[in-house]
DNA sequence: CTGAAAGCGCTAACAT
DNA sequence: ATGTTAGCGCTTTCAG
């Protein structure tokens, strides 16, 4: 049977709070009480209960993570960065695929408060955001990841999406693109990053079409059909911005099922720098955040959060940075 | 505030006992209280704590799994799996990447036992399987997933990896090819699956040679190197299995750093079928493991042991699929 | 059908 | 420097 603290005091013939001190660190114990206890601990195997320090001490250690899919690339390589940023500081992370569904996000949102998680971070899409109000009244430690709700007054660390729009427009045009598709993600974030796009457009003097802006969910698939219809036009695009690898990949796809060469009939420039974007073939010309700071980012926040509930919401926004693949070529001036 | 069952006792005029039996739907209550107590709980939003049940209930709803990376495609896809079955039995997961470091595996696994999880399912790799010895000791429910470790008397989830590896090279025999290399995971899985791959071909007349057995490990730059290595060889496969997707992708841009076109210089087929296989150039022929399936059975053994802590170890082994893509050909009869 | 009371294992004053 | 004690919020006999 696993042992107690009880069984600890009594083998060392000392008090129940004595040995939560030398557990704890707190208090004043003299070094050999200490060792002693230490000792009759180990010989014991003794563990302390993490689930009764946290219905005394306010303190379970666990972070929540909603995302859409967790077998999603990137969510997955988010979701390693900020485990292992939460871990740095001693707390683990529950996962929870809500596939962007906002009654399974709610579900596991009050899952996770019945659990007692010190603080949730949420990068997952909500239809309704409206939902989340309730919660962030609770004022239980929220941050929001890799997406800016600004109705919402929560944490939120982002990249600069619309930056990241316009630095892969920006990117293209300077290649000589002057016909240029977007395929887009709906979402916040797909809306500032087609904005940065159009800016860099504009700024170029290149016009816009609306039938080259297709706002698609976020799978290959989706990537795919988004492509192949805007491809099938009259006159099509010498350049897609995909706002995200998935959807590049899936524009990759349309391009091949085509016939078209990439980058030579068609140059493609992706978002995120998943694996996806180093797996394929060419390799793909991204934009990619930097995760693992938003991620050191956010759960420092949590944990100040924790400490000063009545800390000022803060947004801190993340710069993106062009990667440049084969997936995209200088246009040939034929026309 | 958040409101406890006293608050709700007091509020709905009965005693904490009652309000425990409703929310637990146990023992007698009349309907009429019932109800009266429910409209209070949720006027007064009620959440019971989890925390608190599971100090005196003895259950967290909570598995711990242990995986080598949840960046990795192939376990972001088991565990999205598995936490699918979870969330249908109520349970939730914390995610713990271990990068297979047995020291980081054991500060988990003893985190987790102090979290009283109610099970863990453990999928990544040991050095040192002994070390798991002392937590299979304590009867904790324990499932290894997609690892056999014979020396081990724990519940064991597995693909057949013999068999895999059997189909594999039965499937590059019969497409005519002689000259087979392998590029396997150091570990128990690609041990099998170099053992099945082996027998295929012995069935077959063909002889394996040992320079064209590779072991590494398993990140797609080992996959890489191996196959550099291996196709550097003055004679060299015109066929290579990868033990697993990622080494599978390695081997691809190996051949592409080298000039061959696969299939027709190279034909390659991998294991696991991740989303990597699918959207690589061109699509990998590869062996599939019933992830789903295996994901269920995992989550029902641990609920299983959970209430008979004396049922008798149990292996499951499924049934791995071919799954055809264009990363192999049948080799045209020059040699 | 409902309630009183004894814990679950630990923390944090407050005493000694 | 160490021990006593009162909870934390809930479950579960056992009485009524």
């Amino acid at each position: 049977m696993k042992s107690t603290i009880y069984d600890v005091a009594n083998a060392a013939g000392v008090s129940i709070a004595t040995v939560s001190k030398v557990v704890n660190r707190t208090g004043n114990i003299s070094q050999k009480t200490r060792e002693h206890v230490l000792s009759v601990m180990d010989e014991l195997q003794y563990q302390p209960s993490a689930v009764a320090s946290a219905l005394t001490g306010k303190k379970t250690s666990t972070f929540g993570l909603l995302l859409s899919n967790i077998a999603n690339p990137f969510f997955a390589e988010a979701a390693r960065s900020l485990e292992d940023e939460a871990r740095a500081a001693d707390y683990s992370i529950v996962m929870c695929s809500t596939d962007n569904e906002d009654e399974r996000s709610l579900n596991y949102l009050s899952l996770l408060q019945r659990k007692q998680v010190d603080g949730m971070i949420i990068a997952c899409h909500f239809t309704d955001w409206s939902l989340l109000q309730p919660f962030l009244a609770t004022n239980i430690p929220v941050v929001l990841f890799s997406k800016d709700i600004s109705s919402l007054d929560v944490h939120t660390v982002t990249v600069d999406d619309y930056k990241g729009g316009y630095k892969a427009i920006e990117y293209l045009v300077h290649n000589g693109h002057h016909h240029i598709g977007i395929v887009a993600e709906a979402g916040p974030s797909g809306e500032h990053r087609i904005r940065g796009g159009q800016q860099a457009m504009k700024d170029a003097d290149i016009q816009y079409r609306p039938e080259w802006i297709t706002n698609v969910h976020s799978s290959i698939r989706d990537g795919y059909t988004g492509a192949l219809q805007m491809l099938g036009q009259s006159e099509r695009p010498s350049a897609i911005f995909a706002c995200n690898d998935m959807l590049a990949v899936g524009v990759l796809q349309a391009a091949e099922e085509l016939g078209l060469q990439v980058p030579s009939d068609l140059s493609i420039i992706g978002f995120d720098d998943t694996l996806l974007s180093q797996i394929v073939q060419p390799r793909l010309t991204t934009i990619s955040q930097p995760i693992s700071d938003m991620a050191h980012h956010t759960i420092q926040l949590l944990l100040r959060h924790a400490d000063t509930p009545d800390m000022a919401k803060q947004k801190a926004i993340f710069q993106p940075k062009l990667i440049k693949g084969r997936s995209t070529q200088a246009i040939t001036p034929t026309s």
